[in-house]
DNA sequence: TGTCGATAGTTGCAAATGCAACGATATGCT
DNA sequence: AGCATATCGTTGCATTTGCAACTATCGACA
């Protein structure tokens, strides 16, 4: 956070203690509001956007950008919460459909307006639509050429 | 990371899913190079740059967003490390300065060639330095807000 | 068809994390 | 001074993470 150094590590520097410090505050959010935390946001959000509620669970863990590891288990707890559930699929026997459940759905929405109010109030609130635009292409660069290399 | 949505949100997507494949890549890039994993370069380069080389345990917390209870932890390993030590203060018998050790010295600048090469080619090569000054002041405005209110 | 290397997902185990509670000291107020 | 309240840092315990190993299946190719 100092500033006495070359912009581009300012940037990260900053970009790091503002993950870690709103991070924590939304996952405060949602313990306070009795919801569960935003990696299950983020897994039921995935399914939900995706063609017919399902993804195998690689691409899953891809586009969550968690280890295998991680969403087995992950899932395991969603799956025990009945917020998701796992299918075989017809084509490949090694490997599972996740699929969003009603409930699922149903709990993706109440959680959105917390999850919501606090980007709101932490983040959007603090900064305009033009740094937002350069923040989200410059930053999608990176994680195109992070996937990539 | 979908952009049919408002730029703030997509920003904060975005950030969120830089974070983790970026964190990430530099964790294992530390890892094969045998070193210790990026908390501890927090800690030590925090402790390098105070006044002393030395700060008091919540202090030290705060400036490297952790909780008390796990920067107590991470200490520990510091210290069974022999990178950071712990002295009582002479003005508050509760608490203790971390001090940052010779050896702690060390540590950090070896650290820093790895960790400066991968924030180069993950990070810092993508983006302009305009981008980087937009995100800098945009972010460092939200956490301050945050750590205001 | 049989074999080899890659991929899918899970599991065991050790390490790290988060939360609440605790002992100790400091601070403020009467 | 004496008591209530807040802060400092640590600890116990349950949960989550990370890594390596493992089983099963796939795909390519001889």
């Amino acid at each position: 956070m100092t500033k006495d150094q070359d912009p581009k590590s300012h940037a990260w520097a900053v970009l790091l203690t503002a993950h870690a410090t709103l991070i924590e505050r939304i996952e405060a959010a949602l313990a306070q509001a009795r919801l569960p935390p935003l990696g299950w946001y983020d897994v039921l959000w995935e399914l939900e956007k995706a063609e017919g509620g399902r993804l195998r669970m690689h691409e899953l863990a891809r586009r969550v950008v968690l280890s295998r590891s991680n969403l087995t288990r992950l899932a395991d707890r969603l799956e025990d919460a009945k917020l998701i559930g796992r299918e075989d699929t017809p084509h490949d026997r090694r490997g599972y459909d996740c699929v969003i459940t009603r409930a699922g759905l149903v709990m993706r929405k109440k959680m959105w307006p917390v999850y919501k109010a606090e980007i709101e109030r932490l983040f959007s609130r603090h900064i305009t639509v033009e740094e937002a635009r350069t923040i989200g292409d410059a930053l999608a660069r990176a994680v195109k050429a992070a996937r990539e290399g």
